[in-house]
DNA sequence: ATGGGTGCAAAGGATTTGCAACATT
DNA sequence: AATGTTGCAAATCCTTTGCACCCAT
């Protein structure tokens, strides 16, 4: 646990070393946070998770923070629900799923994700940067819990 | 153009009808508006531009319907844009562009995207019941100003 | 010393809620 | 009358902003 944690931590000052980023206290741990964390947290869920190992941390930096994180491609920016902005340490293309009975954001790596194979224009002539793709529905718990047949 | 008016608000009618949703001044209007307007409006963009034709018309009521709208398949609520959610009266399947430099929500035609016939199960038994493909990057108009090269 | 990074409080927006009024059957 | 719909205003929640402080170089 410990051990875990030390090497998830490391794991985060070493990536944003990698990027360039200075490697503050607070970018170390919410980056380290959303490693050891793949419930996809809002930023609400990641202040609440770090404000006990760090009490003066602000809602302002998590919020640039996970904002730059996205940015600089160490994270992903989830923005499948419309009440709120998720974030993914997995940086890697995969396809996520919302479940509107619960709300919680799940991972679909049985999925085949659209990826980019670095920079590639559409046919009208438009930059592609990024991809997601997005499943809603209802989740396999909620649809045992609510006797819904396939 | 009275007649292109004449014919949309009429097609909303019916497709509400269809639906056995009961047809109000502010439904057929609001879905009148998505089917004349194929920019992906905002909430406020919609309210904006009805409140001349119905002036008593409340932002309560166009953010209730457009939910329903997208809720029972006559619209696509488009979460593309972390800052505003948008719509789009076309329902069937197609992909989404976002530009970040200029903001705009475009369809990408000529992508292709990936279709739901009917309910689908997961391998991890989610069920499936609607589908959102995003592509993030720079517009074509963008880029030119930008000089920005493929 | 100087630049980047952070925290705080306040402001700004977007969305929802409760309830009264209205329309339609 | 009864039900479903709408409008208004207030409340709530999420996110950003301005600025002062702090830390590391």
């Amino acid at each position: 646990m410990e051990d875990k944690e030390m090497t998830t931590e490391g794991d985060a000052y070493t990536r944003l070393e990698g990027k360039g980023i200075r490697p503050s206290v607070q970018r170390v741990a919410i980056l380290g946070y959303l490693l050891t964390h793949r419930t996809h947290p809002t930023v609400e869920e990641v202040y609440n998770g770090l404000s006990h190992k760090i009490p003066k941390l602000s809602h302002t930096t998590v919020y640039t923070t996970l904002r730059m994180l996205a940015g600089c491609g160490l994270a992903q920016m989830i923005t499948i629900d419309d009440h709120h902005v998720c974030y993914d340490g997995d940086a890697s293309p995969h396809v996520h799923f919302y479940c509107t009975r619960c709300g919680r954001v799940l991972d679909l790596p049985n999925e085949k994700a659209p990826s980019l194979r670095g920079k590639k224009i559409t046919s009208e002539g438009h930059i592609i940067l990024s991809v997601q793709l997005y499943y809603k529905g209802v989740c396999h718990d909620c649809a045992q819990k609510e006797h819904i047949e396939a």
